[in-house]
RNA sequence: GUGGGUAUAGCGUAGGUGGUUAACGCGUCAGUUUGUGGCACUGAAGACCGUGGGUUCGAGUCCCACUAUCCACCCCA
């Protein structure tokens, strides 16, 4: 196909047909996040590319070899955002928000960017739901961010999904634990794949997470950074796993989780899901940033955040069949014969629209027959004639598209009231039929 | 960045060993005798068979390249 009409490699459009689904994703779960005091922020599409640099990290693979960089007219490094934190800290600093009531509670859904190969659940432009919190120490809020994610879950009927947790420490224990890794993975160099070699010397917790069955093996009995942490850091991870248990809270620890930016300390955790074929596939993740703030020149505030893609949530949804809510269909469709029926039609929908109804009437010329098609189609509720007859008598049919039963509504100023009654007199009846049938 | 699959109407597909107007289902539109939808039936519109080369008298069908797309690895959401 011509490039004209292709969307560019990775990016997708979101039809009609599926925008409820996603207005329902977005709008559950910003609700879900309020309900915890998060409020929600948006911010701009691009930033300074050396936001990026400095918070996630040069030596990540999202940093160094996935951003959408470019420069403007004004000879300024630009690069379209590859994830939210970095850009909401940036707007926490620069509006003064860490000097409102602590803690601050943000969230967002918007799209990011990487330049990847695209695959399934994987998109160069996709959408993150996520929070920030910033300013709290206290174990409570990893666990509270944690509790948002699963009560998230939870609200989208989503299931076999469970966070698993790890502890990768402050910069004074992880300094320690990288030297036992270094010492480790050195005498074993000859094992490693050649990325891993690669990852010894920038950084040796990476090889944990690798895929190479090898370097898996080797990794399983490297040290642990469990064993590294200090004690702060050792009583911090423990007091959020018992918040977690308190709460009923099902969570895995998982050593090998190191989290794929650089802004993370101590607590990090992953939402996997596990398909019916034993597939894990990572839904969402996060973690404590310690330093990250700091680094961008706010305030000594610690955040911790959780992000989800919602690619990945819509295709786990679909793939469980959970339910998402109907669609929005049309109340009242006016079927119209003739010139002058066409125009009170017309007239009466936008009656029926100031009233609150979902309403709509012929634009095709359609035949009557047509027009009914048509409206069933399009999944009306209800359905007025009109005519010669009803215009010498100021009074329509209304006939239930579901259950076929018609009532007679005046053609005047009672309209609309007229319409709502016996809206809710037939829907009260078809749920009654409805109620019987079970 | 590495490896594999696929590209035929809006969607889903058929088109053995190359041969005149590319087929079917769904969808769309119009009808089935004049004022009521869902079913059924009739008809219509809609594809230069991803693009560009090549082989051949002749290619949707064979070969090459490119592009797009899907899947896996890497990494991540």
């Amino acid at each position: 196909m011509a490039p004209l009409t292709t969307a560019p490699r990775g990016t997708k459009d979101i039809l009609p047909a599926e925008i409820s689904r996603w207005q329902y994703l977005e709008r559950t779960l910003l609700t879900t996040a309020e309900l915890f005091g998060f409020k929600e922020i948006r911010l701009p599409t691009f930033e300074h590319t050396e936001l990026f640099c400095r918070s996630v990290g040069e030596t990540t693979d999202v940093v160094g070899k996935e951003m959408y960089t470019f420069t403007d007219k004004g000879n300024r490094s630009i690069t379209l955002r590859p994830e939210v934190t970095a850009g909401a800290a940036r707007a926490a600093i620069e509006h003064g928000l860490l000097g409102d009531a602590l803690p601050v509670k943000l969230s967002y859904a918007m799209s990011c960017f990487r330049y990847e190969k695209p695959q399934s659940g994987r998109f160069r432009e996709f959408n993150q739901f996520g929070v920030e919190l910033y300013g709290a120490t206290s174990p409570a809020a990893d666990a509270e961010i944690i509790a948002l994610a699963q009560e998230a879950y939870n609200t989208l009927g989503v299931r076999d999904i469970i966070v698993e947790l790890n502890s990768i420490g402050c910069p004074a224990c992880r300094e320690t634990y990288h030297k036992a890794l270094r010492e480790y993975f050195e005498s074993r160099k000859e094992q490693l794949c050649d990325t891993c070699l690669d990852r010894l010397v920038k950084n040796p917790l990476r090889i944990l997470d690798c895929k190479n069955p090898d370097c898996g093996k080797i990794a399983e009995t490297a040290p642990k950074m469990l064993e590294y942490l200090c004690g702060d850091c050792t009583d911090h991870f423990t007091q959020v796993k018992a918040l977690l248990s308190q709460s009923g809270i099902a969570y895995m620890v998982n050593p090998t989780i190191v989290r794929g930016l650089d802004y993370y300390t101590r607590t990090v955790f992953e939402f996997v899901y596990t398909d019916k074929d034993g597939n894990r596939s990572v839904c969402g993740g996060g973690g404590r940033y310690g330093g990250l703030l700091k680094a961008l020149g706010g305030q000594d505030y610690e955040g911790i955040g959780f992000a989800m893609g919602l690619e990945r949530l819509l295709k786990v949804m679909t793939e469980q069949g959970c339910d998402f809510p109907p669609e929005n269909t049309c109340d009242v469709y006016l079927v119209s014969m003739g010139a002058a029926a066409e125009l009170k039609a017309f007239q009466l929908a936008n009656v029926l629209r100031s009233d609150g109804f979902f309403a709509q009437s012929d634009l095709m010329g359609r035949s009557l027959k047509a027009q009914m098609k048509y409206a069933n189609k399009i999944g009306a509720k209800y359905t007025i004639v009109l005519g010669d007859n009803e215009l010498a008598e100021n009074k329509a049919t209304l006939k239930s598209m579901n259950s076929g039963t018609t009532s007679s509504i005046p053609l005047d100023d009672k309209f609309s009231d007229a319409i709502y009654e016996e809206i809710m007199k037939t829907a009260y009846a078809d749920l009654a039929e409805v109620a019987e049938k079970l």
